[in-house]
DNA sequence: TCATAAAGTTCTCAATAAGTTCTCATATGT
DNA sequence: ACATATGAGAACTTATTGAGAACTTTATGA
């Protein structure tokens, strides 16, 4: 078998197909409408195809299972088009890097979204409006910003810097708020920013 | 069994069954009225088949309870567990709304996204590092920030302005940088900012 | 309350459909 | 000659589907 990532005429057909017929019937096809629908008799063929695109990386197979295929959507989640603009200017190749972080943030059970209320963190580039990405945990980072809940109550976005063994202190990123200082007890961590979305 | 999303023919069907009967009767059916409902006489296969959507996520069971079923919402692309830190927060319920715009951000062909680098939108709120996601076209819009192409060769993001009929305005949101005014042959819009994403 | 009916659960047996692996065969280009 | 691409089809394994018995738990009414 093949190495390449280059598809066969064969291949091609067999993917046009699968594609094709998903779209049309929100399922996938089985083996052997996929021979008939390639022009072959062979279900043992289709199946090679099958397994060639899986090797290419065209789609992601469940093994034994009927119907057992999965397209892999070029689901770079949206950076698609990248590098259209201009050869030279100063565009960023798209990294695997990149888009694995990005799943990451929108698919992470740990992780949740608020919307952002106020001016207090501006300078930290998060405006009124702006959706916050947010990972569940009550640890504390030194330079993140975290979503802090006061008197069990009022819910917050600061920076958070433990000052001594009772106290916290919740420092704002815009000079008009001042820092406040609370004990252990009147605050709750619940997360810290790992992502945030603006919407124009 | 093993577990995977996609289901077998008579789990969909299963499956649009109970989400029929549950509109139509507000509430759940019971085993032998799946059973019946699909097509088939035994209660046992009707349970397997509920069984299988629990593991492929589509439901949720209450064991041995009558009617014991609950239907899962389709999950939105990332906001899932909102609304979990607090009652009474100043957090915003997630409107349907907000998922398609995401939805239309992150899918829209016509669009794609850039890397910021500098800061010479800083006071927009974008900031070096920032992913901007550019809607196409060569429209200009008052008072949104377009990726300008300038000579053929540089790319940045701007405010514009036409200030007449063969030249147009350039202008940064940070003091440190100067307003430019170049001739529209110099120019090429390629697009605004639509959305941005900041990974931390 | 508590007996009883109703509903959910687990199980085996079975038949069929579909996926998998294999050999054999032909053609084609290097 | 040799590797690659293609196709047919047999033999085999696994998945899907269905029936129904036996059992446990829940719901209900006297």
């Amino acid at each position: 078998m093949k190495e390449h990532a280059l598809l066969t005429n064969k291949e091609q057909k067999t993917y046009d197909f699968i594609e094709k017929y998903s779209k049309k019937n929100g399922k996938h096809p089985l083996l052997d409408e996929i021979a008939k629908g390639i022009g072959i008799k062979s279900k043992g063929v289709a199946h090679r195809y099958v397994k060639a695109l899986e090797k290419a990386g065209k789609l992601k197979r469940i093994s034994n299972k009927h119907r057992g295929m999965i397209l892999q959507e070029k689901k770079s989640i949206f950076f698609k088009s990248l590098g259209k603009i201009a050869a030279g200017g100063p565009i960023e190749a798209i990294t695997d890097q990149q888009r694995i972080e990005l799943e990451y943030l929108f698919t992470n059970k740990r992780s949740f979204a608020l919307k952002v209320t106020g001016d207090s963190m501006i300078d930290a580039g998060i405006h009124d409006g702006d959706w916050v990405i947010i990972e569940e945990g009550a640890k504390v980072y030194k330079s993140k910003v975290h979503v802090v809940l006061i008197d069990n109550q009022d819910v917050t976005l600061k920076f958070v810097e433990k000052i001594n063994t009772s106290e916290i202190k919740l420092i704002p990123a815009n000079k008009k708020f001042k820092e406040t200082i609370y004990p252990f007890e009147r605050i709750s961590i619940q997360g810290h920013v790992v992502g945030q979305v603006r919407i124009y």
